[in-house]
DNA sequence: GGTATGCATTCATGTAGATTAACAAATCCC
DNA sequence: GGGATTTGTTAATCTACATGAATGCATACC
């Protein structure tokens, strides 16, 4: 448990670091995001004073976001839990697919989407219609009959 | 808690009901979704045996989602605990924000996610750069310039 | 104080995915 | 088992938003 001090700019945590931790804001505002492979930056979540910070994966996994001060910024830094009741681990843990989701829904196009769900879900695939798949990833029916077309194709 | 039987296409949980409950499924598969004004639905989550399902919002809050068995499913029943600490309150906040987001990326186009957004954190609005909150909402930062231009002409 | 650098705006053009419609295939159900 | 309903496919057209480029304004920095 730390208290760090940040100027504008500072970037606190890098996707891939190890060890990623809980920044609970005093003063100033974090902001957490991902950079895709074409170098666009997406915006995950802001924190102004009196919020919490992190990136939501499990402490022994390399982290997926990076974090920066937008202003000068006081944060106390703290590991992440280890001991944790199996509800908050598994709160954690939804935590973490939902942040998965809206930045594959803000950075991805339809056909990554779908392979990352038939990657992540192969049996929901099989125990649904894929009009229903197609209503989770955001697009009409109609459109992901075409992607399949595609992928089918190559 | 309450072991319940649901047959496929039941529908046990709808939007604006109150005292929305937790569902551990043991067998079946369930589905949670909305639906938007022009009728269309769109799921937030799939819950096969093993998995919880829940609409995440506060015990006393009407429900935002539509939950029913996609299958022939049998669940246990819980009342939301009112006890919680404060820890898991806040993660449980946290996910219903994400709970939202992911419905209007999947539902809204991006002039109505700017008005959630300036409605929302008003305050982060004035302190970040325009190109941010295009990021935020998953658009570029031309497309917002000029969404602005259309809310400010009307 | 002038000149880089970043930000917002506007416009022309391109494109992913929506919409509509028609039809084929699967499945439900009495 | 056969008609009805739901599901998946294909294709034509449309639209929201992306991309790329040019311009005017700030703000930052020697």
């Amino acid at each position: 448990m730390k208290r760090i001090e940040l100027s504008k700019g500072q970037v606190i945590q890098r996707k891939g670091d190890l060890n990623s931790k809980v920044y609970h804001v005093e003063s100033g505002l974090l902001r957490s995001y991902s950079i895709d492979e074409k170098g666009k930056d997406h915006i995950f979540m802001f924190a102004p004073e009196g919020w919490i910070m992190a990136d939501n994966v499990s402490p022994d996994q390399p982290c997926d976001l990076f974090i920066d001060a937008l202003e000068d910024s006081i944060v106390i830094q703290k590991t992440k839990d280890l001991d944790l009741t199996h509800e908050i681990q598994k709160l954690i843990k939804r935590i973490q697919v939902l942040q998965k989701r809206v930045i594959m829904l803000l950075s991805a196009p339809a056909i990554e989407r779908y392979e990352h769900f038939i990657q992540t879900y192969p049996d929901i695939v099989q125990r649904v219609p894929q009009k229903m798949i197609a209503s989770y990833l955001g697009i009409t029916p109609q459109a992901l009959s075409t992607l399949r077309g595609e992928i089918a194709r190559k």
